[in-house]
DNA sequence: ATTTGCTGTCATGAG
DNA sequence: TCCTCATGACAGCAA
């Protein structure tokens, strides 16, 4: 975003500009960088401090994300924790995102909420606070979701929800246990509930988004196998939230890198940046090296261009910047133009047609044989004039320099014309080449010619044809690789189109996951046992069943079930 | 002097 | 079989 309010323009995006920028100025492929960092430290690969803000981009990072909570609450080891725990800070990392702005507003009323209500319920180490409005939590679920300490207790739950305390359900059922290890001081492990799939319809709201009809039904545990879940495992979100999230935010730096070096709108990097907190700054760099190209765009270009790699680079690092800078929809032709412009050029000496003939189009690839016409006037341009005597070899293409009263003329001339003048060829070439078999042999009967003239002309026009030819050909091929890289210009808008939009998704789910988290605190924080005294989290917590009532049940309970499961388990998984 | 891109030409295969 | 077209390869030329 800073860059786009600096009105960086194309150049920026220049590969030697681009490298001086990274070096002087912050910019966005340096957040990108920090933000990588940030997150491969949420994931405990990266143990450096990670600055709480991006002082180059100002971009917020929420001081209260702590590195040290990150690595210390991953003591309950679990694979997913890492990556729940980096789309967690995400979200409270990305407060301002435009295209989220509903999002983002109803994120902040929940932050406001949790801000005021933060003192009250709040029982542990504000260090483990990922973000600044919420109340410090329990140290477990930093790296999930529970490091989200609230107690919104003005939510709606408590009286959506039927609370059956101390009520112990019969049969074994997953028990999504993100939340209660927040208070959780004994590292009992939390369940590691599977999470049914969301369902965005249903989400009406505290802040709109997020109801208590939401949190039962999102929470609510599959009937029967619904102990799917390790309840021995880490805090972390449901299976299908970890591993979706997991397994977006493995690939998605990778998709940001290949969307940012293929050059998509700068736009739309920002805000990828934004949503996705990640860098791609140093491949950016690297791709976009004409020492060094990405494979990526190694591949496209060699599948575009077989002609010519060093003039594909260019050009393609040419669209790649210029579609960089370039609003969106002015990326396609801006790039395309601008990349080929050379490619343009070339077609218009070679055709001597308009240059519009060549627009890009995506079926344009026709064998249209009318290509060439304009050539034939060069042939007429002095079809028939007086030669002097003497037969040369056709090879001969100097022949006609020795005739200084042909030089003017024979400038202009072909080889081939200035041979029909030596050999005195009766006729234009543009007829000998240009005219129908019939027409071009009634004219051979009409002349009485010699065999050499014969063959000659017969040379001409087999020149001549395959010169169109040829001339056709290139165009063709050069058609064909314009078309090519139009393709690719298409696909990478598509795909940086549709990553935006997997981030956005994230987003949503990250923010909904916040909001379960919070939820499920504030539920259990007011539950009160027969004699008035809350349940401690290390021994109970809340289950929800089909029925969309809310359980509360010690942990010992699920957990024994928990540990029946493992093998189910894995079998699901299997499937 | 070398490189590079353009163009013409030839050889060849296909229709 | 001939003609035409398409295309890879090569060479010459000019910048």
């Amino acid at each position: 975003r800073q860059d786009i309010d600096l009105g960086a323009g194309r150049e920026v995006f220049n590969y030697s500009n681009r490298q001086k920028e990274s070096e002087e100025k912050p910019s966005l492929l340096e957040s990108k960088d920090r933000n990588e960092e940030r997150e491969s430290l949420r994931n405990g690969i990266n143990l450096q401090g990670a600055p709480p803000v991006d002082g180059e981009t100002g971009e917020s990072i929420p001081e209260q994300f702590p590195a040290a909570d990150v690595t210390e609450e991953i003591s309950v080891s679990n694979e997913e924790a890492p990556s729940t725990s980096q789309s967690l800070p995400l979200g409270s990392q990305l407060p301002g995102d435009e295209p989220q702005l509903d999002l983002e507003q109803q994120w902040q009323d929940i932050m406001a909420i949790m801000e005021l209500q933060a003192m009250e319920v709040n029982t542990t180490d504000p260090q483990t606070d990922f973000s600044s409005a919420s109340a410090p939590n329990g140290t477990t679920d930093a790296n999930t979701v529970a490091n989200f300490g609230l107690a919104t207790r003005s939510t709606p739950i408590n009286e959506d929800v039927s609370l059956h305390q101390a009520s112990i359900p019969s049969c074994s059922q997953d028990f999504p246990q993100i939340f209660n290890s927040q208070l959780d001081s004994t590292s009992i492990p939390p369940p590691r509930a599977s999470m049914p799939r969301l369902s965005s319809s249903n989400s009406s709201n505290i802040n709109s988004t997020f109801g208590a009809t939401n949190l039962t039904g999102i929470f609510l545990p599959p009937p029967i196998n619904g102990s799917s879940s390790n309840i021995t495992s880490t805090p972390t979100l449901p299976d299908p939230f970890a591993t979706l999230l997991e397994e977006s935010m493995l690939d998605e730096i990778s998709l940001l890198d290949l969307a940012m070096e293929e050059g998509f709108s700068q736009a739309q990097a920002s805000q990828l940046e934004d949503e996705l907190d990640s860098d791609s700054g140093l491949s950016l760099d690297s791709s976009h090296s004409p020492a060094s190209p990405s494979s990526s765009e190694t591949s496209c270009s060699s599948a575009a261009s077989s002609s010519s790699t060093s003039a594909t680079f260019s050009e393609e690092g040419a669209v790649g910047y210029s579609t960089d800078s370039e609003v969106a929809t002015a990326e396609t032709e801006e790039g395309a133009v601008g990349g080929y412009q050379s490619e343009y050029s070339k077609l218009c000496r070679m055709s001597y047609q308009d240059l519009s003939q060549f627009h890009p189009q995506l079926d344009s690839i026709s064998h249209n044989h009318t290509y060439n016409l304009p050539l034939s006037s060069a042939f007429s341009e002095h079809p028939e004039l007086p030669l002097t005597a003497g037969k040369k070899t056709i090879r001969d293409k100097h022949s006609s320099k020795l005739q200084p009263p042909q030089d003017l003329l024979d400038k202009h001339s072909s080889r081939d014309e200035r041979r029909a003048r030596t050999m005195k060829i009766p006729f234009s070439n543009e007829k000998i080449i240009n005219l129908p078999v019939d027409e071009f042999n009634e004219l051979l009967a009409k002349h009485h010619l010699n065999e050499a003239q014969l063959a000659l002309i017969r040379d001409i026009r087999r020149r001549g044809k395959n010169k169109m030819a040829a001339q056709n050909c290139r165009k063709r091929k050069l058609d064909a690789i314009i078309t090519l890289e139009q393709g690719v210009q298409d696909l990478r808008r598509d795909k940086a189109r549709l990553l935006k939009e997997k981030m956005e998704f994230l987003r949503s789910i990250r923010q909904m996951k916040h909001k379960m988290q919070s939820l499920y605190q504030e539920v259990f924080s007011q539950l009160r046992d027969e004699e008035g005294r809350p349940y401690p989290p290390s021994q109970y917590s809340l289950q929800y069943s089909a029925d969309g009532s809310v359980l509360i049940m010690p942990r010992s309970v699920t957990a024994a079930e928990q540990n029946r499961k493992p093998e189910k388990k894995q079998k699901d998984k299997k499937k």
